[in-house]
DNA sequence: ATTAGCACTCTCGACTTAAGAGTGCTAACG
DNA sequence: CGTTAGCACTCTTAAGTCGAGAGTGCTAAT
């Protein structure tokens, strides 16, 4: 879009000021805040074609102007500044991040929860895993007759376990045989290829008489199942009650129950490459709830196989800059945290090492 | 409290209407429903005079009544029916819990949320370990010279675990020697008991030049500590808008943030025995936030070491008696489900036993 | 003791009005 | 020709007015 120098200008200061104040601006707003170098009547006049131009809207007659959808676009793209996070802010996600309080779910929730907080908005977050996950090595461990212990050792590094109570007694010879059966003929392959007749042969193989092979099997895939699954957290959503176009109770309601719906949420644009910040601004969203939201999400890259998102969502009138700036710092944050966090360092001089609780559990 | 049968029924005819209309009940809506057996202006007088008791409100001169909290409380005690939870009810609660998705939180965060749906109101579920938590046997298992898992039994029955990579090789002979040093002297312990002095005499035992002790050590009290940690998650908040009571987004809001503040909600009221359901009605609460709200919990056992608390709060006008049997029905479903769900049985008639997911993780 | 009748009170929505904000237009100016 | 001062006009919003409706309390009759 071609605008002139002092539209830009106008179109700017209409933006933020109605972003600040949440309420439409008037002539007399923009030249009192650009310290009256040019008039309120040039000032209108120029309004008055930026209107044409459909980058303004008056909400009637005799109100000011607010940015239109096209307007908040234009914005984004030429005229916002793109702000840095202070370092103070940077000191606090850094802090938040690090220091997540054990037992408490995973970090990418924290993330999403820490990028409610920071832009007062909804927030939410999804991790996925888009590499095959596979079982890199079983162990059964005897505990007493009646009970044993399978642990399995994922190929992207997480541990999973399940206590198992028999009814009969068991050999631990039978644990033995069983490890390096299930070692030889299940690891290294996807959910998929574990099939019936795959369970049917290795039961065969261990001759197995009290039915312990399908429970393993059954386990297995239940793991590698779930380890697909991509899954979405919201939090904050009250935050949304802060913001004045959500003073009407069922324009909030209808916009909570939509976030609370997690097959929609995984329709969310998502930016293509890691790092990049995707602005979709009201009614470029594809679904009807949020043709007067706008979403900003950011995804974030862990190696090659896993990579997520976090996004916030909320009115137009959104502080555009701010947000995409922490939620960029708290995406990059977490990359470098998900890549080294839960490996633990041993053995080199002893230094302070931190403990991840990923996999505890 | 000795009421006429008469005043009785009149309290109890007020309080139902107002439960379920949200609006002051006149006289002559109390006479219709008696079916005009008593004429409108007795009723009058009636009403009248269970105002003077403290039992109904006028908001203002001419409108109805509605009950106050003392009426509620007479109401609970003596009036409310008990009602029993229709077959149907209990086969979606049962179905429900029974089959919680894999890979979900736990059970009892799907008891909350099973709560709010059904009450419509908002739940918190909180889960509680009385008993002392020891670890009751370590495993470590040796994945390659640089990485090694931790696999910790506790004597609840739980399993967790621990990926260790290291920059320094292992032989997979000091992690026998660990086994045994650590399954001697840190099993069966609670966690004040491991001091550093006692990792120090490990440290000394074993040998340890490459700081894996405390980093064990360390391991096992995060896990103890986590283990005596209540855990609370408030689901359904949303709910609250859907209740005239909480049009006003003021009111909503202050309610939703008391709601987020656990260490709030650990102070709510508990039901003494299992089972046992406690109905708390607005100023009965000590919380001032809470002066216009009602809480009904409801505590479930599970041996003797773990209890925890279902609740639902909501507005003062609340149907006491649907959602005490369908929050009763679901403590004991609970009851039930954690004393024998996630230990598999094996061995005897083949039967079609389902996969607790509560340890993997 | 109960009830019919009635005057009284209070809320609520509809309507009116005045103030204020902001615009668009016209005419004057450099 | 672009800019600007001035002004009439429009529209929203808050405050005030008014009447209908609901429900009460009281009185008097049964």
């Amino acid at each position: 879009m071609n605008l002139s120098e002092r539209k830009k200008i106008i179109l700017r200061v209409v933006v933020e000021q109605y972003v600040q104040m949440a309420e439409p601006v008037g002539s007399k707003a923009v030249a009192t805040e650009l310290g009256s170098s040019i008039s309120s009547a040039t000032i209108r006049n120029e309004m008055a074609e930026l209107e044409l131009l459909g980058l303004l809207e008056q909400p009637h007659t005799s109100a000011g102007r607010i940015p239109s959808a096209l307007g908040y676009r234009i914005y984004v793209n030429e005229l916002m500044m793109h702000q840095k996070i202070s370092s103070g802010e940077a000191q606090v996600i850094n802090h938040m991040l690090g220091n997540r309080p054990p037992g408490q779910a995973g970090l990418v929730d924290q993330a999403g929860s820490l990028a409610s907080r920071l832009t007062t908005y909804p927030a939410y977050a999804m991790a996925a895993v888009t590499g095959v996950t596979t079982i890199a090595r079983f162990d059964f461990i005897f505990v007493d007759s009646h009970t044993f212990i399978i642990v399995t050792l994922l190929n992207n590094d997480t541990v999973k376990n399940k206590l198992v109570h028999l009814t009969v007694p068991i050999d631990p010879h039978l644990l033995t045989k069983l490890a390096s059966i299930f070692n030889a003929s299940f690891t290294g392959i996807p959910e998929e290829r574990i099939t019936q007749a795959l369970i049917n042969s290795t039961e065969r193989a261990v001759g197995d008489t009290i039915g312990i092979v399908p429970v393993i099997a059954g386990f297995t895939i239940e793991l590698l199942v779930e380890s697909k699954s991509v899954d979405t957290r919201v939090t904050g959503t009250m935050n949304l009650l802060n913001h004045p176009e959500y003073r009407d109770i069922d324009k909030a309601q209808r916009l909570i129950s939509y976030l609370s719906d997690d097959t929609e949420l995984a329709r969310l644009p998502l930016p293509s490459a890691s790092g990049e910040v995707k602005i979709t601004i009201g009614p470029e969203n594809l679904a009807a709830e949020l043709k007067d939201t706008s979403v900003i999400t950011v995804r974030y890259d862990v190696g090659e196989d896993v990579q997520g998102i976090i996004g916030v969502i909320g009115p137009t009138r959104m502080e555009y800059s701010k947000v995409a700036a922490r939620l960029s710092y708290i995406a990059q944050g977490l990359s470098v945290l998900l890549a080294g966090g839960d490996k633990l360092q041993l053995g080199l001089e002893g230094e302070n090492s931190k403990l991840g609780d990923d996999d505890i559990g």
